[in-house]
DNA sequence: CGCGGGCCTTAGACTATAGA
DNA sequence: TCTATAGTCTAAGGCCCGCG
């Protein structure tokens, strides 16, 4: 059972949340406002008349506590210095809430975009797999087949296109914006058969 | 120079949970 | 069911800085 007082008000022991009654002096000095084992803990009325006060008025002037003090009778037996750590406190944890929800909103936009990059990755790595396998089949078959220029070339810029509208796609859905292709000087395209055909040498 | 606010830290009170 | 332990909440101490 450990000894604890209400600043101001009843004092009280607890003991698994079961207030109880017992005879306390004071509770004025001493660190973390313990005093021969006492800890102060403002009662739940006072709370709640202490955030009444915060809601209309989160950073209170000295005058103004001073005012609050006085049309409060609860809060009268709590010391002005301690009205000004409850407030200081108060702003405090307001603050650390509402960082911890800002990371929390962060996390599950990085969630989302990590699943979205997950997928993405396994798509690609069987497209890749394809390619590779396609490329296999073009290195061993190009010395025996006579293949139509125009229709390879074709093929070459179809497979080019479709890879551009797939990345497009992911990344306008993980930007959340249209995003449209631009020639970069230094791009590698494909503009010929014969660049085409160059590549797959060995 | 004193006062008050911001920020960080400390430690008691309380809660949730695992394990015997 | 009881106990030990880790985690959370919160009042208050300490330090730094800006302001009148």
């Amino acid at each position: 059972k450990v000894r604890s007082v209400v600043a101001g008000g009843e004092p009280f022991s607890l003991t698994a949340g079961v207030r109880e009654m017992i005879p306390v002096t004071s509770c004025k000095e001493g660190k973390m406002g313990i005093d021969q084992g006492k800890y102060v803990r403002y009662t739940p009325e006072q709370v709640e008349a202490l955030e009444r006060l915060y809601h209309d008025c989160p950073k209170p002037s000295s005058l103004r506590r001073q005012q609050l003090i006085r049309e409060c009778p609860i809060l009268s037996n709590i010391d002005p210095k301690q009205i000004k750590v409850w407030f200081q406190n108060r702003r405090c944890r307001e603050k650390q809430r509402k960082e911890a929800a800002q990371l929390q909103a962060v996390n599950r936009k990085l969630t989302a975009m990590n699943k979205l990059l997950m997928e993405e990755n396994d798509r690609l790595q069987k497209q890749v797999s394809q390619l590779v396998y396609e490329n296999g089949y073009f290195l061993f078959f190009k010395d025996f087949f006579i293949v139509d220029a125009n229709r390879l070339c074709c093929a070459c810029c179809r497979v080019i296109s479709i890879a551009e509208e797939t990345l497009s796609e992911f990344l306008s859905k993980a930007t959340g914006t249209a995003v449209e292709w631009v020639q970069m000087p230094g791009m590698k395209v494909w503009t010929s058969l014969f660049d085409f055909l160059f590549c797959l040498l060995p």
